[in-house]
RNA sequence: GCGUCGGUGGUAGAGUGGUCAAUUACAACAGACUGUAAAUCUGUCGCCUUAGGGCUACGAAGGUUCGAAUCCUUCCCGACGCA
């Protein structure tokens, strides 16, 4: 992995640049599709690329569960796996913590609704006994999963093992992403947490580079040899390259916190073995959308400057503004295709729900300007339907526009930086969007 | 023509004397969704309402009863059987 800057934002921490992986170019800023199951869904790779797609993230907690780790990788990998021929991520099922611990079966999220503080950092109140299918251990965290019920407990390294195996060109270390709700003191412990397993999964992913460890290894669930799969389906120089280059992000964490933001800032682009350091970084977290920005610019204030740096789990159109103004270069959110697979759908006035009554007889397409295959095929009547008939094209057709809408939104504003107009382009877009729907 | 069974809110279909404006599902209408436990979930769903309640409703009309979607009578309609 290669990370250059082409150009910065004057003034701001904003910057367009370029990612090159073995398997492709990225030009960042850039949205990465997600795709948790190694499939973005309801879309094939060739409707995700005509997008405008350029990478795909899957998550290592539900590849290790289903399909397993080992499978993945006597495949050839997550790209080949699944046939997407660009630049892959994995995710390191940090977030999984999160949405299958303290957030199991409570109405919060990524992104709470909650905005006073005093609702925010309660007292810690011991809820131990509620539902959840992930409970920190002590030195990883274990999984109850929500297929089959069985145990998995998972551990930096094996967070890092799992990822070599899926062998994806960017992946991340296992953190935690800590719940809103958490009061100051577990905000601060589990920053301390995230840190130290930071440093293991560095450590892990350094020893398994040096080690070859997914060449050599046969799997003992196929009794294949992958190193025969590798030579039979790509030129040795693909696959060492594959392996060897696989680039390890740090995840930042912190909280709304100022004080443990910056702290974990610096930790993380600090943390050192053996000489080496995290290839790029992650910032994550569950916080309210107020705090964001303070919470990035915080961060990449302090993030090594010419490495690059992807908010996780985000975002809409405003929030993807926010962030590339702060200097952040690569954004992954399931938005697009969730939303899309649930009838709302992007367009340059606001969202639209498309199941609405005033859809059915609307026989104009989504957008009449948008260069996707949904806009040039469809009316908004056609797709109204197949939401109403619950045909699968739906999904298909809404997902098409909606990730075509946000990955060519973030290649407008790389474009503007390149083009000197950054800030003229964010007032008209978002005059547009905010106040039109 | 005789007999049997049945007619419940947009639909299907519970209920078979008070706890019924009526279970449930679907449809309809509106909303939510930010490193995917998600083609998911939530709300509304007779009319009016100052949200306490009021009014009209279970084919129609009468009746019994303190009280009827539920019991009785007649009528209308449907399915099936016999002529």
């Amino acid at each position: 992995m290669n990370f250059k800057i082409e150009k910065k934002l004057k003034g701001n921490l904003g910057r367009a640049g370029t990612l090159e992986t073995v398997h492709g170019v990225i030009y960042t800023p850039a949205f990465v599709a997600v795709g948790t199951k190694a499939t973005i869904k309801s879309l094939n790779p060739e409707q995700v690329r005509d997008a405008g797609t350029e990478v795909v993230l899957g998550n290592t907690y539900h590849l290790y569960l289903q399909p397993g780790d080992e499978i993945v990788r006597d495949a050839g990998g997550i790209g080949k796996f699944m046939n997407w021929k660009g630049p892959t991520m994995t995710d390191s099922g940090g977030f999984q913590v999160f949405s299958l611990g303290a957030a199991y079966g409570k109405d919060i999220s990524k992104i709470t609704k909650i905005t006073d503080p005093s609702l925010l950092i309660p007292e810690r109140f011991d809820d131990s006994d509620a539902p959840r299918l992930a409970k920190i251990g002590h030195d990883g965290v274990s999984f109850k999963s929500h297929l089959d019920g069985s145990i998995h407990y998972i551990t930096p390294e094996k967070s890092i093992q799992i990822q070599r195996n899926l062998g994806a060109d960017i992946i991340f270390a296992f953190d935690e992403c800590t719940s809103p709700t958490e009061d100051l003191k577990y905000q601060s412990e589990a920053l301390e947490r995230t840190h130290r397993w930071a440093e293991r999964s560095l450590r892990e992913h350094i020893r398994l580079a040096s080690s070859n460890f997914s060449v050599l290894h046969p799997s003992p669930s196929t009794g294949r040899d992958p190193r025969t799969f590798e030579i039979e389906r790509s030129s040795p120089q693909e696959n060492s390259a594959l392996f060897f280059t696989q680039a390890l992000f740090g995840i930042v964490q912190g909280g709304r916190e100022e004080s443990l933001r910056k702290e974990s800032a610096k930790i993380i682009s600090e943390i050192n073995v053996d000489g080496k350091h995290f290839d790029g970084f992650g910032i994550g977290g569950s916080f309210a959308k107020e705090d964001m920005s303070s919470a990035v610019k915080w961060v990449n204030e302090i993030l090594p400057e010419e490495k690059p740096r992807h908010l996780l789990g985000i975002g809409e159109p405003e929030d993807l503004f926010m962030g590339i103004e702060n200097g952040v270069d690569l954004f992954d959110c399931v938005l697009p295709t969730r939303l899309g697979r649930n009838g709302t759908i992007y367009t340059k006035l606001g969202k639209i729900i498309i199941t609405n009554k005033k859809f059915r007889d609307d026989f104009s397409p989504i957008e009449k300007d948008c260069e996707c295959y949904s806009c040039k095929n469809y009316t908004r009547s056609y797709i109204a339907h197949l939401f109403h008939g619950k045909e699968m094209l739906a999904g298909t057709l809404a997902s098409i526009h909606n990730l075509h809408f946000i990955v060519s939104l973030v290649k407008k504003i790389r474009q503007s930086i390149l083009d000197d107009n950054f800030f003229e382009f964010k007032e008209d877009f978002l005059g547009n969007y905010l106040k039109g729907g």
